[in-house]
DNA sequence: TCCTAACTTGGACTTCGTCTAAGTCAACAC
DNA sequence: GTGTTGACTTAGACGAAGTCCAAGTTAGGA
């Protein structure tokens, strides 16, 4: 985590209290946080910082390509820290719950350059949906 | 069209203008409207249909499986008509366009039963993204 | 033709995110 | 250590997208 903090110095970040906690927040917790929740974890430990810093810094960091944005459905938008290791979401319909996967293979190789529209792809995005445990309706035997 | 209509019916909705319209509009284009683009064109049709009708019946038709809602990153969700043919969608990072893909393969596979956390995987939600012609810079030669 | 539950309406409201002008401060130079 | 300055932060207004609600309207069955 202070890797995280020193490759921000090395870019020219100017390393203010606001970043650093929010820095912090999301390398300490490998869970998939909404601008709030960051913005509530932050306080708790710097109480004076705005939503409007919360929401900059991580554009930042998302920018930089320490973090990275998962866009769930209609609701908020979640920042995930674990930028540098590929892997995709599992997301639950029922509670909106999102796990970090692993499936196999590349999803970029199944799309072949001529069904591209001349489009330059340079990321596939592979979102699974189901239902978690707790939210799957009990099954009769 | 009409077909759609007719599964609406069947399914047990009344046919209102309201509903006629919004259903005509998305049969009508296939391209990739969002909620206020389906309200300006049902509106040129029908001048006095309310936002919170087109909202609505769009969320009906998600429900009923007639359409799909494509979210794209932090913009307005999208709908996409073509909900009868299995594909994903390539958007392009600089405009917002949409174009349906075909890739090869079904991404669900590529998932193992071990790897997913005990969840029901029921769908698989790839997006490409890219430039698209328009967007790429000039290169040089 | 009537009745009624289903549907629609307009507008207030919520949520999520962006913008701005004024104030503050990290980092560099001395 | 002190001064300087441009980058950073702040509060709150603003905007876009979407939801909710009470009152009014209407499709379709009796």
């Amino acid at each position: 985590m202070s890797d995280l903090l020193e490759r921000l110095r090395a870019r020219g970040w100017r390393l203010t209290s606001q970043r650093r906690v929010v820095a912090e927040v999301l390398d300490g917790e490998h869970v998939h946080l909404t601008a709030d929740e960051v913005h509530a974890r932050a306080a708790a430990r710097l109480p004076e910082i705005s939503r409007a810093t919360v929401y900059n810094t991580l554009g930042e960091l998302v920018a930089l390509g320490e973090v990275l944005e998962v866009a769930t459905d209609g609701r908020a938008r979640r920042y995930d820290p674990n930028a540098h290791h590929a892997h995709q979401h599992l997301v639950c319909s029922g509670c909106g719950a999102i796990r970090d996967v692993h499936p196999h293979g590349d999803p970029l190789a199944a799309l072949p350059a001529d069904g591209r529209f001349g489009f330059t792809v340079t990321a596939a995005e592979v979102t699974y949906r189901g239902l978690c445990p707790n939210c799957l309706p009990p099954q009769a035997p």
